[in-house]
DNA sequence: TTTCACTTTATCCATTTGGATAAATGGAAT
DNA sequence: ATTCCATTTATCCAAATGGATAAAGTGAAA
């Protein structure tokens, strides 16, 4: 009877947190019953979730840590990259860097549903969300605000530091809006599929960092 | 026995509503209990829900339609003072209109709520958010949309199209964020609090749309 | 003072919840 | 074939949930 992770990661495991991890990316945490997962997972009993994880709390626990920490190693992997020829040259180079990490390279076949739980998370459960990171695999964002830094060194620092908050929190608007829209497959998506789009994200990011008086019309 | 709204808006029925749109925003509506409002609110039973609004459900559309006609209502107003002068004549006008009509005039002492209500509603109970507004009270957002429109017809219309969603994204994260952090009552929020602030959040947005080629540094 | 409508309070209820326990199942190694 | 293990399935449980009902309480009008 293992109390500690019983299988490292069985098929069965494997699809309750895929599954899971849509669940409460659509209804939120407390929208969804241990039952329902396993129901969609395809068990025959909601025991299946105790046995795996040790409750509901801990599967949450893992599916924030498991792809918090899948998206910081492919910003740092990005960012390392850029490194090697001197660093992200451009504002616009770091958000694309921030974009492009955002997004699982291999999603499942309904679409991805990471950060709109994660925004769910830190809208109506940030203490369990800030606890189950506890300040872990966030290295990737925070190296990507101080390149930012870094390239707007003329910038007031206390402007600068504003328009990173704007921009954040308008990453996490626009990522799980997209997401939201991809996951509704009743209806085609020409806009969100089609391959620029991200690219146009990127650029809207990087106006919000330097946008210019200039723009004031 | 009134089935129907028993008291047009008594006070025990107004301090619920206020107490159970800050639950809602900061645990989700699933994340809230009837008992918890009517504790919240000083009722000693949660019978208070019921007789008052029917149902949990009844008070959250209720909730819901009251934001967003109070919101509504300021974004008309605003543009009909503007149309009076011919109209906004900068995308950044529109903005500040779009931002200032967010922001409830009389919040309770704890701090606004309606927005992180709203996003948390879309997010995951989008088909009860949408029946409750059934397409009434957005006339306000759309005429901002249409004001940037005609101050942008030289842009090509996908492509304002799209920035127009990121801008709407942006603006929900953004604003939102700025609730939470200013119901955080344990810390000052100087950043917040600032009376410019809410003119550089129009900035940001007003930038996402006018952003030019020259942004790409 | 009595009546009557409105409001508050006290219970009751069926259902769902997360979790615990235990029984069955299945396959590989012996 | 038997043992032993991980896994699946079947129940059981106390607590919490939204809702219904009914009993008090309250104040103004008659």
């Amino acid at each position: 009877m293992p109390q500690t992770p019983p299988s490292p990661s069985s098929d069965a495991a494997k699809q309750i947190k895929l599954v899971a991890l849509r669940l409460f990316a659509q209804h939120g945490i407390d929208g969804v019953s241990v039952r329902q997962i396993a129901d969609a997972a395809g068990q025959k009993n909601h025991n299946a979730i105790t046995y795996y994880f040790g409750s509901k709390d801990a599967l949450i626990r893992e599916l924030i840590v498991d792809g918090a920490k899948a998206i910081d190693q492919r910003r740092n992997a990005a960012l390392d990259a850029a490194q090697a020829s001197g660093g992200p040259s451009t504002v616009r180079q770091v958000m694309e860097i921030l974009v492009d990490s955002s997004i699982d390279p291999n999603p499942p076949i309904w679409g991805e549903s990471y950060t709109r739980f994660i925004v769910g998370m830190q809208m109506s459960n940030r203490a369990l969300f800030m606890d189950a990171l506890a300040g872990r695999w966030n290295s990737g964002y925070l190296r990507c605000l101080d390149d930012v830094r870094r390239l707007c060194a003329d910038m007031p620092a206390d402007v600068l530091n504003q328009r990173l908050v704007f921009m954040g929190a308008a990453l996490g608007g626009i990522i799980s809006g997209r997401e939201a829209e991809l996951s509704d497959h009743s209806r085609g998506h020409p806009m969100w599929s089609a391959p620029e789009t991200l690219r146009r994200v990127a650029a809207a990011l990087a106006a919000i960092i330097t946008q210019d008086a200039s723009q004031t019309e």
